[in-house]
Parts: structure tokens; sequence; C-alpha cells
DNA sequence: CCAAGGACTGAACAATGGTTTAGCAGAGAT
DNA sequence: ATCTCTGCTAAACCATTGTTCAGTCCTTGG
């Protein structure tokens, strides 16, 4: 129901794949039987140690897939300029307009994926990491960023603010109500982050 | 290997619980077979099914069992005086003091629990949602926070912050070797920590 | 001293789920 | 027209895993 309907016209193994991102996405990998996958793609079950030789084939096939358009989305975003950390917050913010159709989906899957601590899901994190960070350090050299920063940690805690927001939203969902992706409460979202990153929560000092 | 070894004194039952938090927190509640468990407890099969009627059963047993030390933790912190929004995550930092030798335990079982989805990991993390938001409205009504504060979201990223460092932890290790729960860089993230929430990232201005 | 009940065992059971395999249909090549 | 390769099917296979059950041992109460 996230995603997008897999159309019909897709030959097995490419319905396959998708289907299972989404069952893998929704359930978790070991929850999912090939059988699932099978009947809810219309084909048999033999099909998927035919085309991927296991189940295991299966993942890795599916992560390829959903690699393809994460790594589109770093790269496009890339070459912008940055002129503060909070830039790359706004970049990230883009990416996730342009998935808005499926990004319920990737976020399950996402999440699925760090929590599994697939080999997979490491290279995301790394990848994901080395993008903050070296915008973190970027900043620095720029002289945007407080001297006296942690430049080992900044960039991790503020991975945390971004993927907390994935990997929990399902408890987001639960005490709210809504999705913290949901439009309005993203948008508020958007703003006290911000601010967290501007100025800490203090008030504002007279001076 | 992470946690104290569980005394041969204690009764099958409680043998069970025990091995079965750590196991549970190690690969994951449908990875660990009830042989497996059994068998690390020294106990036969069918003991688990006779204490607690099911797997199941005892997942909830084990529940209960970490539970009541969180919980503990949790009241035992409460009654201290709060003076400001740092102030939480230094009871935290306390409480992790406390539970140094089977931290690395806790965190594994906690990370898990949140991953399953479990109604008890909701019921968990809604209590933590509770005492941090209960303490930043507070703070708020002191004058501590700026009064531009968004309420619903400040305590959320507040718990990302803590919740993240938990439950990618496993990917902490990988990137720069170490626990970010290991000494020395627990302390350094305090203070990364700390400053991010005082002051935000950006440079002091100079007034 | 005997009966009862609870802790505990280990073999047997039944279901689940990933994998194997024999075979079918259709498209393209010879 | 036949051969063959490929996508695909469905039944059978078999290891794994949670559960059940008959029975042993030991402690406690009468």
């Amino acid at each position: 129901m996230a995603s997008v309907a897999i159309p019909e016209a897709l030959d097995g193994r490419e319905r396959l794949i998708r289907q299972a991102f989404i069952l893998f996405a929704d359930k978790g990998f070991d929850s999912v039987t090939v059988r699932d996958i099978a009947t809810a793609s219309k084909v048999s079950v033999g099909l998927i140690n035919h085309h991927f030789g296991s189940k295991e084939g299966l993942r890795e096939a599916v992560d390829e897939f959903f690699m393809a358009q994460f790594e589109d989305a770093i790269t496009g975003a890339s070459p912008q300029e940055l002129n503060s950390v909070e830039d790359h917050a706004v970049i990230i913010d883009q990416w996730i307009e342009r998935h808005e159709q499926d990004w319920p989906t990737i976020v399950a899957y996402f999440r699925r994926a760090l929590l599994e601590e697939s080999e997979w899901g490491f290279t995301v994190f790394e990848r994901f990491y080395g993008f903050v960070q070296s915008s973190v350090s970027r900043m620095d050299a720029d002289g945007k960023v407080a001297p006296d920063t942690d430049q080992l940690w900044l960039p991790f805690l503020m991975m945390y603010l971004e993927l907390g927001t994935m990997v929990f939203d399902p408890y987001i969902k639960r005490v709210i109500g809504k999705s913290g992706y949901d439009r309005e409460l993203w948008r508020r979202r958007h703003r006290a982050y911000m601010t967290l990153i501007r100025r800490g929560v203090a008030p504002a000092r007279r001076d």
C-alpha cells in the first residue's frame, strides 16, 4: 500500500525484486517467506531460486535495486554549493521531496537494513557518514562552525537526528498519530532541527 | 561475553531468563532457537515450555526482567532536581555509569526491542518520551529554553541523539573501532552533545 | 513412610520454510 | 520441422524449529 503498484507487464524477475523490496521493508527479511514473495509476485516459488540461487541472492538483488535509487540521489545532489552546516539538511530535504510517492517504503527498507546490520546496511551508513562528515569539515575550513567543535562526534550526532527520524518513525506514528514525514509535521521538524543546529535550546543571550 | 557470567547456582528458570536475555540481545528473538537457549542454559528444551508455556512466554519474562532494571533506574533518578535541559542528559549518563558492567547487553537488547517493534518496545519508547518531554516543558516554564522552541519536536530530537547512540553503536564500532560507550569516547560524546544543545554548531557571535 | 506436586529430561511430533528437480511452453536458430 | 535455450511451474524433499508428552527425580506435607 505504501508504494506504487507493480506493473503487470514486467517479467517475473523484475516483479520479484520489487515485490520483495516492499515485503522486506514491511516485515523484515526473516519474517517474509519465499512463498509469500512468490504468491504476491504471481510467480511460483521455484522461480526465486531459478533467478537468484537462494533467498539471500534475492536480497542482494533487492539491495542493488534500492542502492541504484540512493546512489543516484546522492550524486545528483552533491555538486551543489554548501554554505553552512545547515545546507546538508536542505539537500536531504530536497531528496525526500523528490522521492515523495514511495518515501514510506524507502524509509522502512532503510530502517530494516540499518537495524539488521547487513553488510549492505553498513555500506549505506558509511556512505552517509562520509557525506555528512565531509560537509562538516568543509564548513570548518570556512570558519562556519565553532572552533572547539568535536569533529568526530558532531557528524554522528547530526546523522542521529536524520536517521533517528527514519528509524523511530513507527513510534512517532503511535505517539502522535501521523508519520514524521507527513507534510506539515515534516515542515515543523525542519524548523526545529535548524533551530537546534543554529543555536541550541537556550534562550537568546541578551547582550 | 558482553555481560557478567550467569551464576551456576541459580535454578533453571532464572538461568533461562538471563541467558535468553543475552542471546536475544545478541542475535534477535527470531534468530535464536529454543535449543540454543536451552543448551546455553544447561537445561533441556522442554523446560522452556514447562515454565513459560512457549518461546513467546519466555520473551515476556525476559522483557519483564529487563524492565525491572530500567524502571528502577528511571524512578531512582527522577526525584533529582533539574535545573536545565542539559540535566536530563546528566541523569542518563549517571545511569549508564551505574550499569557499566552489563551496559553492552542492555544496549543490544534495547536496540533489538526497538527494531522488532514489539508492544513492549513501544512501552519503553513512550516511557522514555514522557521522561524527556516533561523535563523539557518544566524547563520551559522556568524560562530555560528559547520561547519559540517547538515543544513537540525538541523532545524527539533529543531522544534521537540518545537512542541513536544506542541503535547505531554497532556501526560506530565498525567506523572507528570502538564502542561509543567506551570510556574516553563517551566523555567526548558527552561534551559534544552538551555543546550542541547549549549553543548549536555556529561560532560564538562576537557582540 | 507414603503420597503429591513441582522441577526437569529427552524423545517424538508436526509444521514451517528454503531448496531441488523433473518437466512444460514458447521463441529463436539451424 | 526440429533442436535448444530460457523463463517458468509444481510437486517433492528435507533440515530446522517450536511444542507435546510420558516419565524420572526430589522435595514437602501428612
